[in-house]
DNA sequence: ATTTTGGATATTGTATTCAAAAGCCAAACT
DNA sequence: AGTTTGGCTTTTGAATACAATATCCAAAAT
């Protein structure tokens, strides 16, 4: 109900910046490549207008750059911008992880678990998407229980800005099983309310990430 | 020479989007206040195309809402954005003094304390104005020694927001000793390259900012 | 008197047009 | 041969024109 006339309310320039997003996070649209108005338009079916508009909010997001008058390119992450994400990602997820002790609920807390649980049992068959799709729930989830809006905002930024490489990094069965391991960890500090363990956990965790992820950008 | 090229060949949008920043930034533009397109389109002298695109940016920045269909307003913070902008700075902070002490050079460093001193001097003489341009230049010239390029991104996205805030904030004498001898121990620590007391002294900094400013909201 | 409805007006959203800049290639020159 | 110049083509930037949506007010109905 709600979701679909929201949906069908959005305006154009919304919709060609979701749909050029996801182009990117799929890899569809390839890094440091320009971005083809006349096609894109075409393929989009739009106008310039709400698709140049589209360039501009998804510049802003950090997902493109438009240098004037030469065209917009997908921007290309070097290993600096990466090691620099997970080092503010770690920053931002510790400090949700200690928030949500102090302010999540016990339903909350129980949701999590849920969730956890479904992963582990991911893991256990061996389904790489939904455990990927699940994952991405899990840290937007855990900023969502800090009841922080700017913190959900800036974490979601980054989590965007990285998906791709995120998807690629969790490759290996090893590093597979160290983050289930990581997230074990996660969920026992939250269960005990443990603000300073779960704070360290994140961090430990997005320093894993780095280790997985680095030789692949 | 550089940078005046610069400005000139900066396209009208990245101008009007200035403007646009400046006119919110110094109360111009009213917080919760309708953006009337036309009156605006006559003041800035550009046509509706450029215009919009500022629009959006602004609103990837946090800075203005469009609502679909009915216009655009400047974005109104609550205390509840507030709190949670200075408490994720705060962690951003706490992350770029560690880091800065790590990483900054001597060289850096010493012109770290000029620019305390300076403000020192505009403390003794009360010169309110400068200080406070310093002390933007103070904050954001420590998010640099970070070398973390994502972190001075989301930390100057967060100044921004606050920034017609922070402005009021510091007003009253009391207030305004407290924040000095907050950057005293800031710069006794960067001194020291103590990464723990930095770290520590940003989040009190940033702790008494919102008691400074909470009830000006 | 209050609510509802119809339509005129104003405002926003999108497409199209026009202008300017960058890219490209061939011919002329060193 | 290699480099420079001139103009043609493509692409981008900005303004205008057109379409859709919302807002407002008055008249009609309950």
């Amino acid at each position: 109900m709600g979701s679909s006339i929201a949906i069908i309310n959005r305006s154009l320039h919304d919709q060609v910046a979701s749909r050029i997003r996801d182009l990117i996070i799929e890899g569809s649209l390839e890094p440091g490549s320009r971005i083809d108005e006349l096609q894109m338009l075409e393929e989009l079916g739009v106008s310039r207008t709400p698709f140049r508009e589209a360039l501009r909010t998804l510049a802003a997001e950090g997902l493109v750059i438009v240098r004037p008058s030469k065209g917009s390119i997908v921007r290309k992450l070097t290993q600096e911008d990466v090691f620099s994400m997970l080092e503010v990602l770690g920053s931002l997820e510790k400090l949700a992880g200690e928030l949500a002790c102090e302010r999540a609920s016990d339903k909350e807390v129980e949701a999590m678990v849920q969730l956890h649980e479904s992963m582990m049992e991911c893991y256990r068959t061996q389904d790489r998407m939904p455990y990927y799709k699940m994952n991405q729930e899990f840290h937007s989830r855990l900023a969502e229980l800090s009841k922080n809006e700017t913190l959900q905002e800036m974490q979601s930024n980054i989590q965007a800005r990285l998906k791709r490489i995120r998807y690629i990094g969790s490759q290996t069965p090893e590093s597979w099983a160290g983050a289930v391991a990581d997230h074990e960890e996660m969920i026992l500090a939250l269960k005990g309310r443990d603000a300073t363990r779960l704070g360290k956990a994140m961090v430990a965790h997005l320093k894993k990430t780095w280790d997985r992820v680095k030789d692949g950008i």
